[in-house]
DNA sequence: ATAATAAGATACCATACAGTATATAATTTT
DNA sequence: AAAATTATATACTGTATGGTATCTTATTAT
């Protein structure tokens, strides 16, 4: 059973995360957090320590919850081609399953936290390792099974792959138009399908 | 001749754009950049009506430095080939010349702007929007030409090509690993030739 | 149910913030 | 060169900031 204590803890990780990732860290105030989880600054500090601890906490949270679903759309079963498919398709409508997170924490909190707070821009780093690695990893097993070929390694390819992904959620998250995902994720899909099915 | 207030103004603006960029609106206090000016409050509230103003004028000098820059590389001598080339050219060494404006304004503005200050996020939006005309338009003249074939209309591939370039652009920033820049032109590179290549 | 414990609310701290009124110094104009 | 004007410096607002010490309330274990 879950205590009290750990559900508030919870709770506030959950209210807090996408104002951290909307407003970024220093755009976040404390009373921001107050004012949105109802709770008091007692309640806050008495589960975290400071604010750069529940904006880590907030954005692991966020992070987890990204990896978990392209794991999730990763275990897709089927061929490692019907894999990729899977991840762009997620990624076709990224912007409403990241609309609960408050945009994509990878680049919001990569861009904002880049001179402003080295735990959190080391953090969405990481992430984007731990992605590019899930995405390589699946091209590994298509190549060892002959389903696909592809002209370089498999991590440079996920890399390219991955790239390109955000560049059109950069896009669409600075210009507000989701036409860049769609099209971006059309492309892919052709790339796919032309170069690296065998 | 320049007034010496017209030359402070513009000493002002280029001292804090690349701060701006760097540390994002919020992220910016008027002793930043009273510090790094080596000016006081009073010469800055003198010079700009307030913070927003100024973070505004800031955005708009490195815009126009971009844009200026964007334009001497699309005037580059030859054909509408030539002249993608140069701007792939352009971008391949991106982290270099944004390094004095304090990283790619487009990005970073358009990333910390986006639910801190309208202004500013509709100013970054603006600026896509100009790139992409640019790039629109020698696609639409090698068309023209018959010197290039693409598929979809110039202005749609103009933005596929700018998207994939942010992608580098924000990865690279996040990562700060340039390799993505680097692959990711030399991609472009590959796809223009084989793709748009008549 | 009560005692022990832990969580949360309140009230407060020092500091930093954007912005301003006024004084002083530098630049223009005459 | 002096007068008028404009730019910059200084000193000061009021407010919001992150953080803390303490008191009160709720939860948990006995």
């Amino acid at each position: 059973m879950t205590t009290k204590a750990e559900r508030t803890t919870a709770y506030i990780i959950e209210t807090v995360a996408p104002i951290f990732n909307k407003l970024g860290y220093v755009g976040t105030s404390m009373s921001d957090l107050t004012k949105a989880t109802g709770l008091t600054k007692g309640a806050l500090y008495g589960n975290f320590e400071n604010k750069e601890a529940l904006a880590l906490s907030a954005f692991e949270y966020s992070s987890k919850k990204l990896l978990s679903k392209i794991d999730e759309v990763l275990a897709t079963e089927g061929t490692s081609l019907d894999k990729i498919f899977a991840l762009t398709d997620f990624y076709r409508h990224y912007d409403v399953f990241t609309a609960d997170l408050g945009g994509c924490p990878v680049l919001n909190t990569g861009v904002d936290a880049q001179h402003n707070n080295k735990p959190l821009a080391d953090a969405s780093r990481e992430t984007i390792k731990e992605i590019e690695r899930k995405i390589a990893s699946v091209l590994e097993k298509g190549v060892e099974n002959k389903e696909l070929k592809i002209a370089v390694p498999p991590l440079q390819f996920a890399k390219q792959f991955y790239t390109m992904i955000q560049g059109a959620v950069a896009m669409s998250t600075i210009t507000r138009d989701r036409k860049y995902l769609v099209n971006t994720i059309a492309y892919l899909d052709l790339l796919v399908k032309k170069e690296i099915k065998r």
